[in-house]
DNA sequence: GCGCAAACTTGCGTGCACGCAACTTTTTCC
DNA sequence: GGAAAAAGTTGCGTGCACGCAAGTTTGCGC
């Protein structure tokens, strides 16, 4: 009978997720990204290449799942957690930076380390979007019904705080320029993060102003 | 001597680029995108299909770029162009809907069709985010002075607009669900694009504000 | 328990992306 | 105009992503 944590091929299938993003990054560590097989992650996690790839489209993806596993989960469910007195604005803000910025900093010395590659960069900052749909959604049970029009205002928000974290990431993990004088310190990530989150906040509020007085109001 | 277009090699290579995104969305649309090897594509724009491979990154790539080449700068010019009275969110709106509406409408039955491919739906939404660094130097620009607080208010901005833009082209491209009856009928994309990007016009009003009395100001 | 259906794993084959190192073409400079 | 440099093209080799069709494991109803 299975618990709460799903039947056994559930957890099966997540322990293998597990041990594959945490040998790829472990191997991407130890030898730089350029070194690591893909025949090594999968041998390293006890299974075979092709199923290593049912699990992750590339080997980049694998390693940076290391670092941000769940991420989604984890602000929609800040977000849905945030006092309903705040307003969407204040709210959207916090969950997100909270749920940033305290991975992002434990693991600084890793994604900065990984982050020197293109490739792995890249995905690390392409995955931000992974929260835009779970975002939406928790997003669109603040505005209130899921009527049409609030759907596409949801996603549209979403999209944008996604991309507002995608601009910030990516100044925080740019390789110093090593000529030229021009650079940016950029600052903290939570700093990098309430700046570039702070440029949206009259969007959500006035989405949310939209919405006053709609179907469900607390 | 070369003339205003750049040099024979800039015109050769321009000239290269075109024939193989032309020959690859014409061929897609003849026998379907599964149905294009790269060898084929290579031999109608008559290079290797190693020289393919140094201008485009993937043949969902090759054939989206048929369709959305230059696209950036347009949106770039447009945005510069608009009347210095606008504001920017009118402005930046403006440019957006109108560079991207006719095209778009123009090649619709094209885009539908070879949006029914998965691949080259989501290389053709992705295509989208290309107008960010453009953007967010046209943005940058109407803001004021290039100091690195605007720069960062620019980039998030574009990002923004880039973001909301793909959400629009998702609900325009979005294959009719199938079985069941709750599907949105999506709407012209000049209308998809406008609402969602009204939602960001308070924030594009805000920054603007907030750098009023700025450094350089019509 | 038993057996069937659904889900997962695996090997194989194919086409692809891309680094690298020659080779060719364009540009530049005198 | 001719030589050197800069930029572009190509073939080759390697590792990778993924469709497909077995084979294997798990879940479920009886």
């Amino acid at each position: 009978m299975p618990s709460r944590t799903g039947g056994l091929r559930e957890r099966k299938k997540e322990a293998t997720r597990k041990a594959l993003r945490e040998a790829a990054l472990r191997l991407a560590l130890e030898r730089g990204v350029d070194q690591v097989r893909v025949e090594d992650i999968a041998d390293a996690a006890g299974v075979s290449p092709r199923t290593y790839n049912n699990y992750f489209a590339s080997r980049e993806q694998a390693i940076v799942a290391a670092v941000t596993a769940e991420r989604e989960q984890r602000v929609a469910e800040a977000l849905a957690n945030q006092p309903a007195t705040a307003g969407l604005a204040e709210a959207v803000i916090n969950a997100v930076v909270s749920e940033f910025t305290e991975p992002s900093e434990r693991h600084r010395d890793t994604l900065l380390t990984i982050t020197g590659h293109p490739g792995v960069r890249q995905a690390y900052l392409e995955s931000a979007t992974a929260i835009e749909a779970p975002l939406a959604n928790a997003i669109a049970a603040r505005l209130g019904g899921d009527e049409d029009t609030r759907r596409l205002k949801a996603e549209v928000l979403a999209a944008g705080v996604a991309s507002a974290v995608r601009v910030a990431l990516r100044r925080w993990v740019q390789p110093a320029a090593t000529s030229s004088a021009l650079m940016v310190p950029s600052g903290s990530l939570a700093t990098l993060l309430t700046e570039a989150l702070r440029q949206l906040a009259p969007a959500l509020e006035a989405a949310e102003d939209a919405c006053a007085g709609g179907s469900s109001e607390g």
